[in-house]
RNA sequence: GUCCCUAUCGUCUAGAGGCCUAGGACAUCGCCCUUUCACGGCGGUAACCGGGGUUCGAAUCCCCGUGGGGACGCCA
């Protein structure tokens, strides 16, 4: 039975990255019926928050990543850490140290001025036939791991492929801190131990961690589930996404009007394929998931694919569900949506040439309040010879069948009239009644207002016209 | 600095030794559609990091360089 496990930290955010990486984990599970265990690593007192841990569950659940089992919270568990450590510290697999912070920063110091990888050194590590220092007074000892001196360590990563550390480079790391809290590589490998977890998938950034908790898992005579490290995913520049890249925090894209299937889709999508698709769902990455299928180098966020990828969606989705998305935006803007047209109409002809919910409340907001045109844009685009035409057109507002097609041929047969092309009318009148010239086909727009608001529109802004065109 | 990982268009990728004259998508450029903006359609520019091997044959396998990323905490 497969078991797959997400293990952020509440110390912020749900960051994209661990979005995805907690994406594949339960991708993997979701196709082999496997199970799918949330567990909260918050272990650092210092920076884990509660609102982080809301945060992170409700970038999961909007996302649709669910959990079988779960959340656990490491911070209740420190009973069971301290028996397997006392186990460790019983078999002579582990020990106290007494060094100093001031010490050890010493001791790296010197190290990085000699060329050499910063590493502890062993001082209070027990060895036959050595003597160890008297334990200074006023010194809370930490408990380290006896990494073995010799030998290496090799696991064959789903995604890398085989992975070879020398024990030499490992050096025997705090497992435990002075104030009894297990530290991340022990509080880990305890977890994945009882929560039976078959594959590890997790961040790239956990490669060098593996070969230690390799190591506890040995000592402690646990099976050694297998390993999966996706890669990272840089900023636009290829460095380390941070906050200078824009949004990094799932529920930002949420708060700035992305979809979550898109979003989830994109980071699919990012760093692993399948042939030429680049559109699905997340039933059908669930089925074509392979975890040895996703790439092995770090690939850098497009933002602009993302935009691409939510109007897709945007296209695509529910009028109504729309309506209900752009509400908060429209409101922002201080429009209540209930007291004006047809939400769901507008959006269908507006959702298109947006891609995202915010854009498409500030495409919306036009036919919620009314805006005057700016002077100079008439003046350019309003001919003086198609006042007339305008005045006539007044007129036949008030009278013509309040249909899209008799709209839009009522346009056509004004144009004609009065020997002007369809622009002449079509853009000034845009101009008129929303103060802008871009929207979309205008006889399905004035049929969606309704002959009230248009004719109301058309007197309030025909004045602010006529003396844009005097001035000219 | 040391160790680990990694390398196909600007970006995300397809590619499992001959199917590759290297395919798709985003972006970009051009054309078409069009009363505007979009959407859509059609087309263009654009890549196998370098050098050595292995092989009849290498984008694909190996080695060395170089570039990039990660790790080196009483953070996770």
């Amino acid at each position: 039975m497969i078991r797959t496990r997400f293990a952020p930290s509440p110390t912020g955010y749900l960051h994209i990255g661990g979005a995805r990486t907690a994406l594949f984990s339960w991708a993997y599970a979701r196709k082999l019926g496997g199970t799918f265990v949330l567990r909260i690593e918050d272990t650092d007192r210092e920076r884990s928050t509660e609102a982080s841990v809301q945060a992170i569950l409700d970038g999961m659940s909007w996302l649709g990543l669910d959990w079988d089992e779960g959340p656990f919270y490491q911070m209740d568990r420190l009973e069971r850490y301290k028996t397997v450590v006392d186990q460790l510290l019983e078999a002579g697999q582990a020990y106290y140290c007494y060094a100093s912070k001031e010490e050890l920063d010493a001791m790296r110091e010197a190290q990085k001025a000699r060329g050499e990888k910063p590493r502890y050194d062993g001082r209070w590590r027990p060895e036959p036939g050595k003597t160890l220092p008297a334990p200074p007074a006023g010194i809370t000892p930490v408990i380290r791991f006896k990494t073995p001196l010799e030998g290496e360590v090799t696991f064959n990563d789903m995604i890398k492929g085989p992975i070879t550390v020398a024990n030499a480079e490992l050096d025997d790391l705090v497992i435990v801190r002075g104030d009894g809290i297990p530290t991340y590589n022990f509080g880990v490998v305890v977890d994945d131990w009882d929560m039976g977890i078959t594959h590890v998938i997790r961040g790239d950034d956990h490669v060098n961690n593996t070969p230690r908790q390799i190591n506890i898992l040995k000592a402690l005579g646990a099976p050694i589930p297998t390993y999966a490290h996706v890669p990272m995913i840089l900023g636009q520049d290829g460095e380390r996404l941070s906050k200078r890249h824009g949004a990094v925090s799932v529920t930002q894209y949420r708060d700035e009007g992305f979809l979550p299937e898109a979003l989830l889709n994109y980071l699919a999508r990012l760093g692993w394929g399948h042939g030429d698709d680049e559109k699905f769902s997340a039933a059908q990455f669930v089925e074509w998931f392979e975890v040895n299928q996703v790439n092995h180098a770090a690939a850098r966020f497009d933002g602009a694919k993302l935009s691409w990828l939510n109007q897709q969606y945007l296209k695509e989705a529910d009028n109504a569900r729309l309506a209900e998305l752009v509400r908060p935006f429209l409101a922002a803007q201080g429009i209540d949506q209930n007291a004006g047209p047809d939400a769901a109409a507008l959006i269908a002809l507006v959702k298109e040439r947006v891609s995202t919910v915010e854009e498409l409340a500030d495409g919306l907001h036009i036919y919620y309040r009314q805006a005057l045109a700016d002077v100079a844009e008439l003046q350019a685009k309003l001919t003086s010879s198609a006042l007339p035409a305008f005045e006539k057109l007044r007129q036949d507002l008030a009278t013509v069948a309040w249909e899209a097609p008799a709209l839009g041929q009522l346009l056509k047969d004004t144009a004609a009239a009065h020997g002007l092309k369809m622009g002449q009318i079509g853009m000034p009148l845009r101009l008129v009644l929303f103060g802008t010239a871009q929207t979309p086909a205008i006889d399905q727009i004035l049929a969606i207002l309704g002959r009230e608001a248009v004719l109301a529109r058309f007197d309030a802004a025909w004045p602010h016209t006529l003396a844009a065109m005097a001035a000219a």
